[in-house]
DNA sequence: GTCTATACATCGATAGAC
DNA sequence: GTCTATCGATGTATAGAC
């Protein structure tokens, strides 16, 4: 009835919600065919076979979740400025897709150097050797605005801060209970604690009136 | 021949061995019987279902990850050395664990409510109402030696910074390759730089001599 | 307590009608 | 292209001998 790239896309929507929620193993191609409104044979007609299918859908999610990285990066001189928008766009990026980092960072884990090829190659396209953070850091270091850090160690942090909130939602929120992660007003207030805590730290006697965004936090 | 109890270990030990590595869909009886060395329905002996089985392994591994917090929680006033202390504990704690964040995250994610409550009841028992450093950062904040921040973004980024790369570590390990993250030499490094960020923020103009562990890291 | 053998369900995959 | 029917493999679970 339907045309076949519609279908597929049918299909590979279907098979995205599944593969998200339950990952690979979780899965079954009977959900994904009555999630799809289809029948089982025609998953097969499509993608030869599950291994096919979930290869297919987890090369568009690295490409969501490392691909399009670059868009993330700001264009900007002022390493304030940046961190605050670099930091913006990443939470907003997360807070869209929730599911996405803890099914990535799991199936990784689970897909031994399959994954990790597939990576390795989507990371090195537009990304050529190394992070596109890494530059705009060691500029500010070297003018003199930013104390030296340990590069590496530093991106590592921010990331940190930005994804672990939405993999550990479930645990954060049980433990927090009156927080909802992905709220907009918990992530605009996370936004500019990430921000404060990286630029000022937390000593009492660090110059205030230079905090990012105004005094004024709890 | 052998004792019950002894037999019971010996499966519970093969069965956590295998539902971290895999999880609860990817693991199977078979592999558990045969790590431990056993006949599948040996298993079923023991503990009645696969269900069962898991529940067992589960509620252990949430006290080791739960349970035991507060072992890590240092009792000192200066709240330097007690942050020092925590991430330092806490990443050593985390290094001889480094299956199970990911483990915790993902098998929460899926488990929706019986999990749930069986971390709220694990949680609230030795840690009534509330986290243990909650008390510590607003008493440093009131003394003056630390600037007021909001305390539950904080603990978030503080746990963020110390777990993530434990999770993330095939995706990092992927991005950094001349990183070993559960390497003493990076672990150490780590420590530090957790610290002197935290502590000291990022901008050039704070004042310097007061960092964590001397000035010196590139 | 521990094994072999097997029952029963479910899953991935294919054949074949339409 | 899409369905029904079914096969073979695998997974959980049980029966019964020892």
């Amino acid at each position: 009835m339907k045309k076949g790239k519609a279908r597929e896309a049918q299909i590979l929507n279907a098979a995205t919600h599944v593969f998200l929620e339950k990952g690979k193993d979780g899965a079954t191609m009977q959900e994904i065919a009555s999630r799809a409104g289809v029948n089982k044979a025609l998953l097969h007609y499509y993608f030869r076979s599950k291994d096919r299918l979930y290869e297919t859908v987890f090369a568009r999610q690295v490409d969501e979740f490392f691909g399009r990285f670059a868009d993330i990066i700001p264009h900007t001189d002022d390493i304030k400025e940046f961190l605050e928008l670099f930091v913006s766009n990443y939470i907003d990026r997360l807070a869209a897709h929730p599911q996405l980092p803890g099914f990535m960072l799991w199936e990784i884990k689970q897909g031994g150097d399959t994954a990790g090829k597939l990576i390795r190659r989507k990371l090195f396209r537009g990304l050529k050797r190394g992070t596109p953070l890494d530059p705009v850091i060691q500029k500010a270091v070297r003018d003199g605005v930013m104390r030296p850090v340990d590069s590496a160690n530093f991106i590592l942090n921010l990331i940190s801060m930005c994804i672990f909130p939405v993999v550990g939602r479930p645990i954060v929120e049980k433990i927090l209970p009156d927080v909802r992660i992905t709220s907009p007003e918990f992530l605009e207030k996370r936004k500019k604690e990430i921000l404060a805590l990286v630029w000022n730290g937390i000593r009492a006697d660090a110059p205030p009136p230079a905090a990012p965004n105004g005094p004024g936090q709890v």
